[in-house]
RNA sequence: CGGGUCGUGGCGCAGCUUGGUCAGCGCGCUCGCUUUGGGAGCGAGAUGUCGCGGGUUCGAAUCCCGCCGACCCGACCA
């Protein structure tokens, strides 16, 4: 490959965009990567091509090596399989739909399990089609209520997703651990730093599922890890380490006097001040919070819940959301609507709606919490004497320091990260749907169990950026870069006729060679556009030209050698292994 | 979807408060000459329905209404 800067279609940005925040986003679009084209969606440059390109070249390569078969299924689909598996309704808002020119209804697929499944019932019939992996690299359709950083986000994104049948429990979880190895072989490949966590299933159901985050800053995804052990997880998905149920000791349940007290802050200070139940040690995680919030399930009427958690933690709306999926939360706010519900003082002995609390409310614990009437708590409310939660529930917020569910000796950190993989142990959710049976070896109908595997490709090239830049420019990882050599012509006297035949040598030598041939330009311009483009090595044809030299430049170390022309292609060569 | 900021040549911005030589600056682009190892100099040029639609007015980039879009925070979502 021989690219010629003096024809390729690029325009540096000397100023960073107004539009971008992240740095991924400034970098690509100020070194002509893509380019802005719709709300959420970009188009690929020459140069951005390449690297998505070389991106999806490692992903396809590593499916194959999986046992993956490359399949391409419609972006536009049909309503009723999507009806059928209960995702016309449960994806919500975020599905794109559109009507045809007779009214029917079609969507922009999202993800393809249901097509994927009909294929399934369609092509095989015997327990001798199995197991069966299936892939496809797609562009992907969401209406995002709010696309961000560039390739970040976007309403319009490539994505590998592969979807594996097996009929066994077993089958499924060696096909899903094959998966998993080959994630980590790619985005190790793609010079990744990533990390596999638990995580929530969200709109995809099933039960196990893991996420593979790239950490950095901008992330959406805050995920936790553990100073003693090797637990991971998704904020979403961490659990909270239950108390032992106790002997109830505590005196019975009194209610108090305690007005002007709508905060947890206001109502420790005052139990304080009063010695309520004989004590002035009270703390925010001594009382009961009561948090009540109107859960919207798909395809059904609003209904209340509240939920109980100890004083010191708020709702993470996040979580609690990952715990209700597909159902979603609003907080509450209607309080004039429900006289029953005393805003500030909502206890949850003789609640009138439905009440889950949080894993530390543990049976036999007692709490400082609301008595249900205006201006007025009570002590010693206890947990499994003076009410019983319908359940409990993972909604607080998670701090660093809680303990490890995982080891309950080490404490929790936090980190950012980009989410860039997910898969999922499905199971038969959409099989059943489907009602997808096969023959078995003894004649019986098997239904095959599922997983699916996503990977955002686009998104995963803004990863790469995120991860692997400086104060100059982005420095691509070699596996990735859209070239492997930038030849600069720097001087005037021949270099660029130079420089070009360096570069259709290094081109022979089997080297994807991107050649700064511009006529005109300025060497320090020439400099820094090579610096933000990040190839990974410049070879600068210069000053030494004359004696038979080059410079070779490491964009990542700064390193600079000089190397005699006719060796070049062999030590880059030797480079690259 | 709520709150905020914003929309003026390819990019970055000023102008709007107080309507009327305000279509302006820098970068980029074109042509010529000079320059050529770290975003060059001089000269000459081209590029705008001032986001869209409506309204007020003799007159609107500027004031009013509606819409669209961008970004940030939150919500939502992966």
């Amino acid at each position: 490959m021989l690219l010629r800067m003096s024809s390729l279609l690029l325009r540096t940005l000397r100023e960073e965009p107004a539009d971008a925040e992240v740095p991924s986003h400034r970098l690509l679009v100020r070194a002509g990567f893509i380019r802005r084209a719709a709300p959420g969606g970009y188009t690929w440059l020459p140069l951005g091509k390449l690297v998505l390109d070389r991106v999806t070249a490692v992903v396809r390569e590593e499916m194959h090596a999986a046992g993956g078969q490359e399949i391409s299924f419609p972006a536009l689909l049909p309503r009723e399989p999507y009806e059928t598996s209960g995702r016309w309704t449960e994806y919500g808002d975020d599905l794109f739909t559109v009507k045809d020119r007779r009214g029917a209804d079609h969507l922009l697929a999202p993800t393809h399990e249901e097509m994927a499944t009909l294929l399934v019932q369609d092509m095989t019939g015997s327990y001798r089609d199995f197991p069966l992996l299936l892939f496809q690299i797609q562009t992907k359709f969401r209406d995002e209520a709010r696309p961000r950083g560039g390739l970040l986000r976007g309403r319009e994104f490539l994505m590998k997703d592969a979807y594996s049948y097996d009929l066994t429990e077993n089958g499924l979880i060696e096909a899903y651990e094959r998966m998993r190895a080959a994630y980590q072989r790619i985005f190790t490949r793609l010079g990744l730093d990533h990390a596999i966590v638990s995580a929530v299933s969200g709109a995809m159901g099933g039960s196990v599922s893991e996420e593979f985050l790239a950490a950095a800053e901008v992330g959406e995804d805050t995920f936790v890890g553990c100073t003693d052990c090797d637990y991971a997880a998704n904020t979403e998905a961490v659990s909270t380490p239950a108390p032992p149920a106790r002997e109830v000791t505590a005196p019975t349940m009194e209610v108090h006097d305690t007005p002007e007290t709508p905060t947890i802050a206001s109502l420790v200070e005052l139990a304080n001040e009063r010695g309520l139940g004989g004590r002035t040690d009270w703390t925010a995680a001594d009382t009961l919070k009561n948090v009540v919030v109107t859960v919207l399930h798909p395809g059904h009427g609003p209904e209340l819940l509240a939920i109980g958690l100890p004083g010191d933690r708020e709702v993470d709306l996040k979580r609690l959301n990952a715990a209700l999926a597909p159902a979603t939360a609003v907080l509450f706010d209607d309080f004039e609507s429900r006289p029953d519900l005393v805003k500030g003082y909502i206890g949850p002995q003789g609640i009138t709606i439905p009440y889950l609390a949080d894993p530390r409310v543990a049976p036999g614990t007692a709490w400082l919490t609301g008595a249900n009437e205006p201006g007025k708590h009570a002590t010693d409310v206890v947990a499994g004497r003076d009410f019983n939660p319908d359940g409990t529930i993972e909604a607080a917020v998670v701090r660093p320091g809680d303990p490890c569910p995982a080891c309950g000796d080490g404490t929790l950190t936090m980190r950012r990260g980009i989410e860039i993989g997910h898969i999922f142990q499905l199971g038969r959710r959409y099989t059943d749907a489907f009602k997808v049976d096969v023959l078995g070896a003894d004649g019986k109908p098997v239904r095959p169990t599922m997983g699916c595997y996503g990977i955002g490709l686009s998104r995963a090239v803004a990863a790469i950026a995120e991860q692997h830049h400086d104060e100059q420019g982005l420095v691509w990882p070699a596996a990735i870069a859209p070239a492997d050599v930038h030849v600069v012509a720097a001087g005037k006297d021949g270099q660029v006729e130079a420089a070009l035949a360096l570069a259709a040598t290094l081109s022979r030598a089997g080297l994807r060679v991107l050649v700064d041939d511009r006529p005109n330009v300025s060497a320090g311009v020439k400099f820094t556009d090579a610096e933000l483009i990040g190839i990974p090595r410049c070879v600068v044809v210069g000053r030494r030209l004359a004696e038979g030299f080059a410079e070779l430049r490491d964009r990542r170390t700064r390193e600079r050698t000089e190397v005699p022309l006719v060796d070049m292609a062999g030590v880059i060569a030797a480079e690259l292994g």
